[in-house]
DNA sequence: TGACAATACATGTTTAAACATCTATCATGG
DNA sequence: CCATGATAGATGTTTAAACATGTATTGTCA
């Protein structure tokens, strides 16, 4: 028996069709975040942060300038270079002045940054495959295939 | 030309089904919420903020104590004492200790407030109709669907 | 080349989020 | 009916988010 929108917000009113689908992907996002952030709080990291580490890890030897990352965070954060203080101030990435520019600052992702995502790892797999598992995976990639196509209107 | 999320966010590595799931869903709520933010900042109101004011309008001549406001929220918020003083403090709605249960203290939406929900409805309803316009009703219809399903893993 | 604009980031400040703790009121069992 | 515990909010405090502004470096064009 699922449980709509409407029924688990005790919402008195129905929506219409669009803005049901607004609060319903912005619900789904609360629901997973909540659960995704559970397993990192014990090692002190927020969603947020652990979207840096991932871009770093996933970025190339030469690190990436703090604009880069910013522009590759799922959601944007409006002050990126204290962000990245803190994530330096737990030694798991460093940055330096870049030489071509120095304007820039690439940051990088240290031994261990690299040691924290890897325990990680293991865990976060684990909570997606199990908040997803009642789900066939024809359907999850046809949800992926609908969301991507929602957020870019083909002009 | 649709842009997977691998694209947008410029990924150096491609995700589990199940991840890319998470992420996708985070990443649109991002982008609906941002557009969703547009509207309401000149009201200065923030998308939590505009959900009280909407639970609250839902909610019966007798208002609804602040518990219940928290639990209908989309997301959840730790402080809902102190969201409701804010929006008390802009006029927007009152709050009365209950007779019945003098523990509790109803909000309630003010004349001001509804006016000020009044003259967004339109606004918000153009801006989801615009970020949606060009997906067929059927497959938003679907969308809601999948994701109702997939935020109650039928036990 | 040298002034001016643009870029990349740093810093300051205000506000709110997040978490813990405290107070007032009610429910319950002896 | 009183003690104990539970519930509903209020309040205190720390941290981060959000926004504006400042500074260093580079690009550009007269």
């Amino acid at each position: 028996m699922v449980r709509t929108l409407h029924e688990e917000l005790q919402s008195d009113q129905p929506y219409p069709l669009e803005e049901a689908v607004h609060l319903s992907i912005v619900r789904t996002a609360a629901v997973l975040d909540h659960a995704f952030a559970q397993v990192l709080k014990p090692h002190g990291l927020t969603p947020a942060q652990y979207n840096v580490l991932r871009i770093l890890r996933g970025a190339g030897d030469d690190g990436l300038c703090v604009y880069e990352v910013a522009g590759r965070m799922l959601r944007p954060v409006p002050d990126m270079p204290r962000m990245l203080d803190r994530l330096k101030q737990m030694r798991l990435i460093v940055r330096r002045r870049a030489t071509e520019d120095r304007r820039m600052v690439r940051a990088h992702i240290t031994p261990k940054g690299l040691a924290l995502l890897h325990t990680l790892d293991g865990p976060i797999r684990e909570v997606h495959e199990q908040r997803l598992a009642h789900m066939n995976r024809t359907r999850l990639a046809a949800l992926l295939d609908t969301l991507d196509q929602l957020r870019n209107p083909e002009t």
